[in-house]
DNA sequence: GTCTATAATTAGATAGAC
DNA sequence: GTCTATCTAATTATAGAC
């Protein structure tokens, strides 16, 4: 740290992350097409153009976010636990990683679930967003076909419910609220195995 | 039908309904924010001025479109099979007319989802959404105090995992695909109520 | 029911000073 | 790192003719 402060003279200001930070609040709230720079500019409490030295366009804002999510959700496909056992529990354990990355890193992964594919940086996102759900279906296919899960209902259809939970979790958790992350994962597994039936 | 003419002379043209559901169809293309009135015109072939004849504003389409759905969704709460019976098989016959719904009137409902409350009519639309998803918690708390529901997870909890597995089929589901609207409500119960789990 | 033309406003982005 | 001022293009919406 010993050229720790030549960058903090004069006005504090702020960095990329500082700014992509409150940037990705701003898209949350509004949605990113109704967040102007303008309002978001007002948000820092900066002009416009302040904003465009830190990024070069609106549109690499949003690339920067979207990455923050993809790479989380990517990183849970490399993890041991994701690549050693059984295939029930490399599903349980990305499930458990995917509701970790979300509450972690929830603005980012609520942007992520909302892209739509109107640009360039939307539709590569989605690509990456694709793969990876790819990837939890061949996991379900596995744990099916080792006779740990039912058999009676399409892997592509067991997958998209089980990210219709996961990713719903976005919707409402609060990192602030009562609802603890681990406690929620296991929830969300515990629902999805067994089923809220009381038996 | 003895005067369903007059309103045929010249152009064929548009009623209020047709613009309805390609402007809805665009909205969910692009999102609502990033359709312009412009590209809606295009899309109808249509001049920008010709669609205010119809409509009095962008934000009238969007009014309309919502009403669709809650009226579609209200309206499940009201059927017979939602008022009388077990707590459980109440909730159940909802579950099966959101899907219902859901499918049914796909791109409305796909917009309702997509609502984030910008403006009087979007928030006005989440009210009503939100009065909705209350209905079914208290359905699921009736059916965890008559026994039928597992109790050791939050009613509010549930309610959400439930919707978002429901709500997700917005993301997937098209008309034309392989999944059958009434076997895909069966696949949602089976794994809400009984989990995946083989047994 | 639709058109062309246009008003009024706002968008994203840049220039150049401090 | 931030500012004011400004550009250009696009936006929602309206006027008035056919």
């Amino acid at each position: 740290m010993s050229d720790s402060f030549p960058p903090k003279r004069g006005r504090p200001g702020y960095d990329q992350r500082a700014i992509l930070e409150i940037a990705v609040g701003a898209f949350n709230e509004f949605g990113y097409d109704a967040t102007s720079m303008g309002v978001l500019a007002t948000r820092l409490t900066l002009s416009k153009a302040a904003i465009y030295h830190h990024f070069s366009s609106k549109d690499e804002v949003l690339q920067l976010a979207l990455d923050e999510a993809l790479n989380g959700l990517e990183g849970v496909l490399l993890q041991p636990g994701a690549l050693t056992g059984s295939a029930i529990d490399r599903l349980a354990h990305v499930l458990r990683g995917a509701v970790h990355i979300l509450t972690t890193r929830l603005p980012y992964v609520t942007l992520l679930l909302r892209v739509r594919g109107n640009t360039e940086v939307e539709r590569l996102a989605l690509t990456r967003r694709r793969a990876f759900d790819r990837a939890v279906t061949s996991l379900v296919v596995e744990a099916r076909d080792e006779g740990s899960l039912r058999s009676d209902i399409d892997p592509r259809v067991v997958t998209r419910l089980l990210f219709g939970m996961v990713n719903s979790i976005a919707e409402w958790y609060r990192p602030e609220g009562p609802e603890d992350a681990a406690q929620l994962a296991d929830d969300v597994l515990a629902v999805a195995l067994d089923g809220l039936r009381r038996r």
